[in-house]
DNA sequence: AAATGTAATTGAACAGTGTTTAATAATCCA
DNA sequence: TGGATTATTAAACACTGTTCAATTACATTT
């Protein structure tokens, strides 16, 4: 019966190392640059193989998405040792703004660029799982502080799509080129100066 | 003299007729479905002919873009009626939204799209005119409020910079189809409760 | 060890893309 | 009408994602 395994093991081999090479590919020159042929000649395979791992190239960048996810997810990882919703709310912020600023290509992938989505409405049965799980621990902060007392008046769910839309503003128009028309001396910092006006704002519901 | 004139009001035509082919096309059928060869077959000229009025299709994308603008500034006309600066910004970000969920795909290009950036950052000198002209309407508008006492302890730009963050990020996330982790019956109107949301914040301040 | 059946892999093709360029057609001016 | 200028085209180039018949490699059975 080894055979087989060994056979099924080769196979996810294959799979992983084509994902490897995209990934590399992907990081270093963007997605649109990234072809399939890019990736077969950096594995030393027919352009062709590829399509015996993945559906078609939204599911490689799927994929691709989802490491970034698991990346995202391991940075969360230590808001568990902070107590105070609040402040944990405050962390998760920061973490996510940093994640984006330091990794602008994955950010894209992941919340701005069309291809893993539309990888997904392509297969219909299943939703968007990695978005889920991020977005079900700022729906849970939220709903903590809440509890806390805080954000009187406010709806748990579009509270926390207000959260993240802030966030997510920031970083996506500051990727995308649009943020050129602050006139600021320092571009960089903006989307952190702006996340500060943002927790002012919070802090004092 | 009549003649030189003519020549160029003939090539100025030929070059709004490929602006409207493209226009129709993309409205129609997105971006990465509009290609030249179909404005060409459009408007019944041979490909290359494009070439002798645009530079490149990120030209043409960016000239779509600014016709964008335009329709977004006419609709911000009437805000000059409204004399409060606080109402003023409450229905400005109205009207955003609004054309925003309107013209998903014009919106796209004005403010997620690479394309008429790319164009911009190859002919150096010039800058984001549209981006500027539309982002000075908010500042000014904010400025007002700063001045009547709102906003207390806060800096114009990253403020402004915030709040244009909240209602692109809101309109961003469900134009690329992010809004699918949220839990709601009616998923077209998160947006505009994620800005009742907003309201209710910025109210208070 | 040889033959067979199965799975992995290839190479070529298809239909499309943006863009450039040499050749052609049309137009204007002297 | 002839010559210069301009507008327009067709063809080519170097790509793209994707499919598929043919080929190679390999495990199992005889």
């Amino acid at each position: 019966m080894g055979v087989a395994e060994r056979k099924l093991r080769e196979k996810e081999e294959l799979k992983d190392l084509i994902l490897k090479a995209a990934k590399e590919l992907f990081i270093e020159n963007g997605i649109e640059k990234t072809s399939i042929r890019n990736i077969a000649d950096k594995i030393e395979y027919s352009p062709g193989i590829i399509y015996h791992y993945f559906q078609d190239k939204n599911e490689i960048f799927h994929a691709l998405h989802s490491l970034g996810f698991q990346e995202m997810r391991k940075r969360m990882q230590i808001l568990s040792a902070i107590a105070d919703p609040m402040s944990r709310l405050r962390a998760m912020g920061k973490i996510y703004i940093q994640f984006a600023m330091e990794n602008t290509d994955m950010y894209d992938l992941m919340f701005i660029k069309e291809a893993p989505i539309e990888h997904l409405e392509n297969r219909k049965t299943e939703c968007w799982d990695e978005g889920n799980g991020t977005f079900q621990l700022l729906r849970m902060t939220v709903k903590e502080c809440m509890a806390k007392g805080h954000f009187e008046g406010h709806s748990l769910e579009p509270l926390s799509f207000m959260i993240w839309s802030t966030v997510h503003g920031m970083c996506s128009l500051f990727i995308r080129g649009r943020v050129t028309v602050l006139e600021m001396s320092e571009v960089d910092q903006i989307v952190e100066n702006g996340y500060q006006s943002f927790l002012r704002i919070i802090d004092r519901l």
